[in-house]
DNA sequence: AATTAAGTTCTACAGTGCGTAGAAAACGGC
DNA sequence: GCCGTTTTCTACGCACTGTAGAACTTAATT
C-alpha cells in the first residue's frame, strides 16, 4: 500500500472521523492547525484519490470527499500487509502477543473463541 | 519507526538472513542482481546504521555489519506501531482476526492459552 | 620510512514524493 | 455575457533514496 505524509495523514483522520464525507473548505476548517491554503488541500485531496485512498462525489457542487475505506480497516490492512512481509509468520506472531497489552490478549481470545465456534 | 528504502530493505534482509553479520563486499555479492558499486553499499549501511537498524564491528578489518535487531522483531514492532496508529484497537484486532488464515487464528490461540496459564 | 593495495569516508547529483500555493481554467447563477 | 466560486494546472523547495566518483585512511610490505 502507498504511504502518507504528515499532511495526507492529518486530512485521513479528518474524513475518517467523519463518514459522511467533507468538502475541500470543511476540510481546511479542520486543519485550521496547519491553515493551508484551500489550493493546497485540494493538491492533497486529488492526490489521496489517485492513490486509492479517497473517492469524490463530483456531482455535488463543491465536491464532497469521503475515505474509501474506515480507519480500522486501513490499519487492519496494514497490520496484515507488514505481517506478510516475515517468512517466519509464527514468530512475529508470538512477538506481537507478547508486546500487545493483557486486555488486547483478552480481547483477542474472545474473538477467537467466537471465531472458532462459529463453524 | 523510520522507513526504508527499497535497496536498504534488500541490505536488511541480507543481513535478516546471516546473523553472523557481513562485509560490505560479501553483502555486494549478495546483491548480484542489482550489482550496486561498493561505496553504494557502504552508503546504505551507513544510512542504515544512523537509522538504527544496523550496527557494524568497526574493530574488524573489514567492518562486519549486524542487523541490531531480528527480522521477526522488526516486523512485530511495525505491527504494534501499526495498531497504536488506531483509536479503536478492537475494532482493528476484529479486522485483522478475521483477515488472517485460520492457521493463523490456531497459532495464536495456542499461544494465547499458554500466555493465560502462565501466571 | 616510503609505497601501495584495500578499505572507508566525503561529496555530489538525479529522481521521487510531499507540502506548498499561485495562475489559469471551468462552472453556474445572475 | 459577467462575476464570484470552485477546480485544475503548473511549479517550486525540501527531504529521502539510489547511485557512485574522489579523496582520505589504514596496514602490510619492502
Amino acid at each position: 500500500m502507498a504511504t502518507l505524509g504528515e499532511l495526507e495523514r492529518s486530512v485521513m483522520n479528518a474524513l475518517w472521523n467523519t463518514p459522511s464525507g467533507l468538502t475541500a473548505a470543511e476540510l481546511r476548517g479542520e486543519l485550521s492547525d496547519r491553515d493551508p491554503a484551500l489550493t493546497t488541500v485540494h493538491t492533497v485531496l486529488t492526490r489521496l484519490e489517485k492513490k486509492g485512498f479517497v473517492s469524490r462525489d463530483r456531482a455535488a457542487r463543491p465536491h464532497r470527499y469521503l475515505a474509501v475505506s474506515s480507519r480500522e480497516d486501513h490499519v487492519a490492512e496494514l497490520m496484515t500487509e507488514v505481517l506478510d512481509q516475515a517468512p517466519d509468520r509464527q514468530a512475529v506472531l508470538a512477538r506481537f502477543l507478547g508486546a500487545v497489552s493483557d486486555s488486547d490478549t483478552a480481547f483477542l481470545s474472545s474473538l477467537i473463541n467466537r471465531k472458532l465456534i462459529q463453524r
